[in-house]
DNA sequence: CTCCAGTAGTTGCATGATGAAACCATGTTG
DNA sequence: CAACATGGTTTCATCATGCAACTACTGGAG
């Protein structure tokens, strides 16, 4: 058996993260229901996808528990597909993609949006990390611990 | 023909970021650049992947302006890959990649490590989408403007 | 009710991408 | 120079992706 290796007993969260998302078309599919897509047509005209790519997309999504479908809402007694909380949750992935492009694009004048705070309509800061206590941290300042063992004892 | 659909001019700078990082293996070849691994052999050896997807990824990061090769370091006559600056860019997507598995996996329990402030080994804070002036944002408080033009007039 | 158009998929087939292993070129060691 | 390690490329089988055609169901017009 040849197959794709798959990083699902793996034990690295990004690995992890990559199995649910990584396939070529479900960080677009998710960006697509960020913004309000829901329905199967919508998506396929709005990405250009094949059909059979995004069937297969959306039922993954489904069963890693990023999208939902619901029965209708807009009357017709079609389904449509609803993000979850941890779909929802996705949406620092995207803000940071999206800054990575904007920040090292060798074409930015064809980056055709930006990224605003809808209160004051100004781009949103760049994404930082920081310390429990606030300290913002760069790449070099952090490190990997082991994770502590979660207790068994009574 | 009909190979695999190409985001490279595409103008959602998400999608942008993709046709560079999207690809199956490359964010974890970065993950272990970013750690510090340079040599082929040594990439080979953790990731576990075949040698000419290996190969052909690197060769792609490295078109792609993310890794760069530099003649040595350690004695040898061989090459070695190192992260540029737009490569090292790429630490928030792996953080934000980390803390949604930390938060969304279904078997949390198998995640080996977590990401901590070397300085006092604490877990790094959640990334937080920021306004200009600071105020926290959610998703709903964002939205999509066009891009400004750049001004061609004298 | 019947016909027609639109939505939401599934199926078949061609081709590109991926994976495992073998092969090779070069450098390094004895 | 022989033997071995490093860093790949080539070969071939299999998987994933893409396109087109087809089916199932819905809803509306006549």
């Amino acid at each position: 058996m040849v197959k794709r290796t798959s990083f699902e007993g793996d034990s690295c969260p990004i690995a992890r993260s990559l199995e649910a998302l990584g396939d070529w078309w479900s960080l677009l599919i998710i960006r697509e229901a960020l913004f309000g897509v829901r329905r199967f047509g919508e998506f396929q005209s709005k990405l250009g996808m094949a059909k059979n790519i995004l069937s297969a997309r959306l039922r993954s999504l489904v069963d890693h528990g990023i999208l939902e479908t619901a029965p209708a809402s807009d009357g017709s007694a079609y389904q449509e597909y609803l993000l979850t909380p941890k779909g929802r949750g996705t949406f620092p992935i995207l803000v940071a993609l999206r800054q990575w492009s904007e920040a090292f694009d060798d074409h930015p004048e064809e980056i055709a949006t930006i990224l605003v705070d809808r209160a004051k309509g100004r781009p949103v800061k760049k994404l930082e990390m920081r310390a429990e206590d606030g300290r913002l941290l760069s790449p070099a300042d952090t490190t990997l611990k082991p994770r502590p063992a979660r207790r068994r004892s009574a």
